[in-house]
DNA sequence: TTAGCGCCAATGGTACTACGAATTGATCCG
DNA sequence: CGGATCAATTCGTAGTACCATTGGCGCTAA
């Protein structure tokens, strides 16, 4: 265990997970290149493990579309475009390797598009406590913010921004807050902020959850828009 | 195979995947609820096959998030909320099971969301001859859409928005090529779409294609916000 | 009543076997 | 000499029997 995993994972089963974290780390670094066959008994010779488990790996690693095996030939490492980018653990990889920078790229511009819709969604749909309770979160962030203490700053803004998916309504945006997390935590740890949030930031997140709030859906998101746009400066300088 | 699968899927081996299929289903649709236990024993002998292809069937539905596998306890079916609606196979099965329109309209509003910014995207990233193929792909569509050739016009939107959504140059958006075509290809099916296409559609399809091909980003960007604000309406009728 | 111990069921893991399919190469025929 | 057919090899797929581990549940004793 060098760097974790997302949650816990899988509970008790470590040992396949284990060797399914080892090859897919080395698919999506690039180690294994598209194209590159590997063979079952290959597989279990180098984890060290049985074919039962190797095999129940490499269906996982063919569920997540990384690699595809063929009867007499073996299995194969497939293009990153059959891969299932959107499953937690390949972003997980992904975030880990080399591409780690391309990968946040992608992630913001997805929170971009997701986001502003997310809060329009949560102002008409979230229930009256989430609502109350996404104001006094923009709050205390104002308060950690201007303090300076990032730790406590980062994690409301995680907070702030999972109630926001979750409480949209839609599971496919409420999908999204792991992804949400994991920028937010890389963001800082690459030193992508500032060492204080800027002021505009404190601003607009309590804007953003006044006008929820209010279910002020069309002001929640351009808000929102505006918030995700100082984001996009930040981690992506040469516009898009 | 009652109603197929996304793609080929698994090419050979079809055995584990048919169960897989079948389990799926079956928590998917809420026939086995959520905090329902099943015996590694059970499935196999339900299913017919051996313990080694229920293994690796269960060991893929893990990884999907759909059940948890416990000693001692047995596989836990999860709540929705860890599921990974993300993966193409989820979604299929959802897509085939009661909550349908629900799911629709939860991937629509991802489409709106997402949507706009790929062509955004695009505009500032695509290759001169995928912008050209987005011109040329629009006016095919006004044609077939004018003569009410539903199957053709069909096709062609779902290339339209696929070469959309993959030569905007971000995985993630390019990923959700599938999920696009899916939702196209369900809302005929569901006869959510009018006989002729309607004729401000055929419009602004052509208008994002024309602002991609000068690289107009933000013109492109709000023609397709626009495009997609019709499409919302149909499937959406109650604001959001 | 409750705290603690221990049983055992159910999954996790391994090894061995048989089978089928696809590729490759060798043989045979034109 | 070239192409086509057929067989052998090789690898994934499937099945079975077996041991290891663990954690929930019941039993017992204080």
């Amino acid at each position: 265990m060098s760097s974790g995993s997302p949650k816990d994972e899988v509970s008790s089963g470590a040992l396949h997970s284990t060797v399914l974290d080892t090859i897919g780390r080395q698919i999506v670094s690039g180690t294994l290149a598209e194209g590159h066959v590997l063979r079952l008994e290959q597989v279990q010779q180098q984890a060290g493990v049985s074919r039962t488990v190797a095999r129940e790996t490499v269906r996982v690693l063919e569920s997540m579309g990384l690699v595809r095996s063929r009867r007499r030939v073996g299995i194969i490492v497939q293009p990153r475009s059959s891969w299932n980018v959107f499953d937690p653990l390949v972003i997980w990889w992904r975030l880990a390797g080399p591409g780690r920078d391309i990968q946040l790229r992608s992630l913001t511009e997805l929170r971009i598009a997701v986001e502003p819709l997310a809060a329009a969604a949560a102002a008409s749909n979230a229930s009256a406590q989430d609502r109350e309770r996404l104001v006094r979160l923009a709050t205390s962030m104002r308060g950690h913010g201007e303090a300076g203490e990032l730790e406590e700053f980062l994690e409301l803004d995680i907070e702030f921004h999972t109630l926001m998916l979750t409480s949209s309504g839609n599971e496919m945006f409420a999908a999204l807050t792991d992804v949400v997390a994991v920028v937010l935590r890389g963001r800082t740890t690459l030193g992508l902020m500032p060492r204080h949030p800027v002021a505009e930031a404190l601003d607009l997140h309590e804007e953003v959850a006044h006008a929820v709030a209010a279910r002020r859906a069309a002001d929640a998101e351009t808000a929102m828009r505006e918030l995700l746009g100082e984001v996009r400066d930040a981690v992506v300088p040469h516009g898009v």
